[in-house]
RNA sequence: GGAAAGGUAGCUCAGCUGGUUAGAGCACGGCACUCAUAAUGCCGGGGUCGAGGGUUCGAGUCCCUCCCUUUCCA
């Protein structure tokens, strides 16, 4: 039976471009749907801009411009990422949106009328200067347990002890320098400790298939009265100046933006059915009849960080809202990906930039195998290794896969006028079948990784098979033609099926495959699988193999400079936080696989740092060892392809070629400081 | 401090409800082959399954304690 389906994916914050980790959610999603699709189901996959809140509206007003202009900025750039990586969307909009204005008004009213929502004043930490109250995350002072300057109302980075921002010395604000005052305002809260919401998401939770098992754990953890504590209710208020949703019946407050994030999924959605794209989608429902329709299924790709929002106040607003809404049917939780092990991080220059990689010439599909490969339906971390990741697509993709189509084929034009023809074609048919069917049950479950596995193993039985027969010695006696026409024909129809497997996740590899070799006027569906194709054109390269060169330069200078930013004037205080010192070159040595990078070995007066410096191109190591240059020397260490780099030495360069290495004149030592 | 997930060959991982000598891919060594934008096939080395106890005829798989990693919560 056909099945209806509505996905979305995790709504990314509009303050800057998609990295990494938004990629691997989308390819997790996208791979997903496209199984869906081929099984002849319905998809509507949608996705949008979260847009709201208080660091865009400070980001746009540092720039000096609109929120609204920062955010269709943002915006505008998201179709190269999305294509790029030949994400399937079927729309994307952006919750700063009428629908979503309508919709976040409509449910608050309703949970009101549901007796859900109260006022209470609450005290909260106020900027005088900037004349804002003040979120956490922008509240500094020094820690009262160990006295570390300049921490946040958070997890202390020296002694890691959580603070509250009360307890904090001399609290300032990080905006303005302000001491910020202790003030008091009525915030709006849902009230999730209600017995009907607790009754109605524990019922939700435990229901089989809305949750992983290990995701439920979780929400039922948060659920529990432990302890006397009770389920705090959710304040889903921020006083103006605030870039949101205005409250209508509280002028001056804003709903907090992640109450109408998520209602963006549904926004967008109405966007997409209003707009006429769900119609010439091939829906004929109209937006209102498809959300009631008890046979929609309502199904979240997200990230295990946003679990709680969308396993408790997600559903519990869906369902006090009542219908229309309806609540989500599945919420499929993953982890994070690292890279090298470590969590990526911007500032520590981890992290893989998804444009960096399409501008260099990677290509996409070799990501979506890879992370195809290594996911699975759990909540676990996948970490991105660039060894790996080489050896896996040059291994998989195209030693095994792509080779099988490319050792056959030349047989079957050369000797068979490309006509294709099986000694037992109902038995192949049958057993495609049956891997057809394992594979499938892996895709529905999100196991990944278990589907490419057992693909490769039928590449590998392909190889084997092609191995154990000879074709090149069929080839030289006419009496044994037949056989070498089952043998390739045998291969290629596996080439098929393993094609069809891979559909998912190589969607523009096997539209090429479909229309190249097989000539096919479509893309490949499911139950192509099983049939067996009479003849193929000549085959054309499918697949060029990873150059380590390639996955290196994905490391090397990966700084995404922002351009706004980088000439505006500094204070003096910014410009001191650099500790610029001397350094004596001991070493220098070149780098295997590495094109820009020399490994510099560095004495700072007495400390030895290890840094790597994109300046091959313009010095000989040997002439290096002992000269005098500046160095960085609180940069934050990254790790890079060929080891963690502590600091980075100053050059000059220009529009052309040459680099030029800073020099103190004589006299300097190293560890001099440089002011 | 509480909780969850993970810790299996150099690397990335698979091992369902406990059952014969612990598996795969990559990497490494050797051999074969030549159809393939050079790839495939065969053989091999390599693991006290985080540590220590326990249950059992039998434990990577169950129980307890501890260590490490990641994450969540307070």
């Amino acid at each position: 039976m056909s099945r209806t389906l509505f996905v979305t994916t995790a709504l990314p914050y509009a303050n800057g471009p998609i990295h990494i980790g938004h990629i691997m959610e989308y390819i997790q999603a996208d791979i997903w749907v496209r199984f869906e699709r081929m099984q002849g189901h319905h998809v509507h996959f949608i996705g949008a801009d979260d847009a709201h809140g208080a660091p865009i509206m400070l980001k746009a007003e540092a720039e000096g411009i609109t929120p609204q202009e920062l955010v269709g900025r943002i915006a505008a750039g998201r179709p190269q990422y999305l294509r790029g990586f030949h994400l399937s969307f079927d729309h994307w909009y952006s919750t700063d949106s009428p629908e979503n204005v309508a919709l976040s008004q409509d449910v608050y009213w309703r949970l009101k009328d549901a007796g859900l929502i109260y006022a209470k004043p609450i005290e909260q930490f106020y900027d005088p200067v900037k004349r804002m109250f003040l979120a956490d995350r922008y509240i500094k002072g020094e820690c009262p347990n160990c006295h570390a300057k300049d921490q946040y109302a958070d997890a202390c980075e020296v002694c890691s002890i959580v603070n509250a921002p009360a307890d904090l010395i001399r609290p300032y604000s990080s905006l303005t320098g302000a001491v910020p005052i202790l003030r008091e305002s009525d915030h709006f809260f849902f009230k999730l400790s209600d017995p009907r919401c607790v009754e109605f998401l524990r019922e939700w939770i435990d229901a089989p298939g809305h949750l992983q098992t290990q995701v439920a754990n979780k929400a039922r953890e948060w659920l529990k009265s432990g302890g006397g504590i009770e389920l705090g209710d959710w304040d889903i208020s921020r006083d103006a100046p605030y870039f949101g949703i205005p409250i209508p019946d509280a002028p001056g407050k804003y709903f907090y933006v992640w109450l109408d994030a998520p209602l963006g999924y549904l926004a967008a959605l109405q966007n997409y059915f209003t707009s006429g794209k769900a119609r010439a989608n091939g829906e004929a429902c109209s937006y209102a009849e498809f959300i009631t329709a008890p046979q929609t299924e309502q199904i979240h790709f997200i990230g295990k960080d946003i679990i709680y929002f969308h396993t408790l106040f997600w559903p519990a607003m869906l369902r006090f809202a009542g219908p229309p809404y309806k609540v989500p049917d599945h919420v499929y939780v993953h982890g994070f990906i690292t890279v090298m092990g470590e969590k990526m991080s911007k500032s520590r220059g981890t992290g893989i930039s998804p444009l960096r990689y399409l501008e260099i010439g990677m290509d996409p599909e070799w990501l979506r195998y890879y992370i195809a490969a290594k996911l699975n339906s759990n909540v676990e971390d996948l970490d991105f290794n660039p060894d790996d990741f080489t050896a896996r697509v040059n291994s998989d993709l195209v030693g095994k896969y792509v080779n099988i189509a490319s050792r056959a084929a030349t047989f079957i034009t050369r000797h068979f006028g490309g006509e294709l023809r099986y000694g037992d074609a109902a038995k192949l048919a049958k057993e495609a079948a049956g891997t057809a069917f394992l594979v499938a049950e892996s895709y529905e479950s999100r196991e990944f990784g278990k589907a490419m596995r057992d693909i490769m193993s039928v590449a590998d039985r392909l190889n084997e098979e092609f191995d154990a027969r000879k074709p090149w010695v069929l080839a030289r006696d006419p009496a044994k033609l037949p056989e070498l026409q089952d043998v390739c024909s045998r291969a290629l129809h596996g080439f098929k099926l393993l094609t069809v497997l891979l559909a998912p996740v190589l969607p523009q590899l096997a539209a090429r495959v479909a229309k190249e070799l097989f000539g096919l006027d479509r893309p490949f569906n499911w139950a192509d699988a099983e049939t067996l194709p009479t003849n193929i054109r000549p085959y054309s390269h499918l697949m060029v193999r990873v150059d380590p060169k390639q996955v290196a330069a994905l490391f090397e200078a990966a700084e995404e400079p922002d351009k706004l930013s980088s000439h505006s004037p500094i204070s003096i205080d910014e410009f001191r936080k650099i500790d610029l010192r001397i350094a004596r070159i001991v070493s220098a040595e070149r780098i295997e696989g590495a094109d820009k990078l020399l490994k510099l070995t560095l004495d700072l007066g007495g400390e030895t740092r290890t840094v790597f410096a994109g300046i091959k191109s313009s010095y000989d190591p040997a002439a290096l060892a002992g000269r005098l240059t500046v160095v960085v020397a609180n940069l934050a260490p990254r790790k890079m392809k060929f080891g963690v780099s502590q600091g980075m030495v100053l050059a000059a360069s220009g529009d052309g070629p040459g680099i030029y290495l800073l020099s103190p004149d004589s006299g300097a030592a190293p560890g001099m400081k440089v002011s």
